[in-house]
DNA sequence: TGTCTATGTTGACGCTCATCGATACAGGTG
DNA sequence: CACCTGTATCGATGAGCGTCAACATAGACA
């Protein structure tokens, strides 16, 4: 966890074998396996709650944050909690444990597969 | 028709300088509104057939497709149907009848606006 | 008019998910 | 050790969603 990524488009092995895969949405249809796999990843962006959470670590000072940083999102703890291991397991998070507080930082490969996959051909 | 007007999607006018709704999500944190109406353009590209048609019209030639070019996806044809619907209420999609078919093409100004959340800070 | 094809809508069913309170776990402090 | 704080997990519940068969609608054509 240690070795920072360029922009890889494949990457064996992230989080837990979650692997941001494809190309542009534009250049060819998706098979069902790809789309499996890229769904969950925009799905775990679906949820408004989950959206927030991410946009408040990805803009958080030094590029992660605390639960205790974010944890004001108008929801129960035990529900940010499910949200952010929703979002690790999407791949899009990573968490580490330092001391009393735990720290989410965002993965920026899988974040930047997501966004090639949405560039517009042309 | 669903009456339901709480959170106006984006208008079809939108085509010159891509208006996007949110800065990218590294900038600062989306608000619980932004979010809101955000999360459901994720959401419509979280499900792995929305996903497979979407890719299916957005990589026809031409830029568009009949539901008939794009309807195997292993579920029915009402399924196919709204899912296509549910895509063009989250603004990804328009559709228009030409003769006996419907052809669906991608908005970009929205997809370009999805893309531009997810630019990582550099 | 009637019939055929293409697509959308309805209603129902089962499953998933977001949410919460209660509880468990981890680490710090006294 | 006991106690407190921060975070994760458990179990339950209600809402939402994906799916289908049946039906409805729209256009083409005879």
């Amino acid at each position: 966890m240690s070795n920072i990524k360029a922009l890889p488009l494949l990457e064996p092995e992230v989080a837990e074998g979650v692997v941001p895969c494809c190309p542009p949405l534009t250049e060819r249809p998706l098979t069902a396996e790809e789309a499996e796999r890229t769904a969950a990843m925009f799905k775990a962006l679906g949820d408004p709650v989950r959206l927030r959470l991410f946009s408040l670590v990805a803009s958080h000072e030094g590029g992660e944050a605390c639960v205790c940083d974010i944890s004001d999102v108008g929801v129960s703890q035990p529900t940010v909690s499910h949200h952010l291991k929703k979002l690790k397991e999407a791949g899009l998070l990573t968490s580490e444990r330092r001391g009393t507080w735990v720290y989410y930082r965002v993965e920026p490969s899988v974040v930047a597969a997501m966004g090639q996959m949405l560039k517009i051909a042309g």
